[in-house]
DNA sequence: CTCATCACTCACCAAACGGGAAGCGCCATG
DNA sequence: CATGGCGCTTCCCGTTTGGTGAGTGATGAG
């Protein structure tokens, strides 16, 4: 079965808004760069922010907070702050995020096969 | 068990170039506006260009063909002209375009019940 | 006291993107 | 011969985006 039906039925005009239909929202989330990187990295659990800058080469500190406070606002990454010497900022995913994640794994082994 | 690290592993740095790893280029894609609302509405049957454009208010010919041309160029979509009368064009998914459509779907109902 | 670190934030600016309007080529019909 | 429909394409222009570089605040080390 094409997973029938029951997918996009309820979004097939897009009614008012810019983006109505969730999957659409999610989409153009993951697909604004950094986005899913991020959330890849952060799945080997949590980092701190200038790891991450470490991990995504060519990020800007200003790109790379607006990205995490992005995934934060969507519930898909906590940010715990420690007050200690030099502060630290820890990013780790929810449940939600490591959910999504898998998505996106299944998405990469896809694109891994048909790619060939 | 998380997908392991079978997934991203092999795009870690993000070599050289804009995009590297698959996933995050096939999410970029699809996150750009319209491709995934035109893959969903292609997964009707076959469809011609003016059709489309009535089931994607707002949609102006210009960005209408653009997608189409992305979409056909990344093997998702056929484009079929019959020379009769009032020129048609016809478009349909290819196997890859249902594929990556059964994503989508997953990804859709993931956001269902995550939202609620 | 001075300096360094961490994690940002701010102001500025060029480049890219995206939408709208209008035009085009082809053919059939009136 | 003029008109109309289909499927685009081209041009223009405002908005957004992302990068750069500098600055900030708290704290501990030298």
């Amino acid at each position: 079965m094409t997973t029938s039906d029951s997918s996009f039925a309820q979004c097939p005009t897009r009614p008012p808004g810019p983006e109505s239909c969730g999957a659409e929202d999610w989409l153009a989330f993951l697909g604004h760069r950094w986005n899913a990187m991020i959330l890849w990295h952060l799945s080997e659990g949590s980092l701190r922010y200038g790891a991450l800058q470490d991990r995504l080469p060519g990020i800007s500190p200003k790109v790379l907070s607006e990205r995490l406070a992005g995934l934060v606002a969507r519930g898909l990454v906590t940010r715990q702050e420690v007050r200690a010497a030099p502060p630290e900022v820890h990013y780790a995913l929810t449940q939600k995020g490591i959910e999504l994640r898998e998505i996106i794994a299944q998405l990469y082994e896809w694109a891994e096969n048909s790619e060939a």
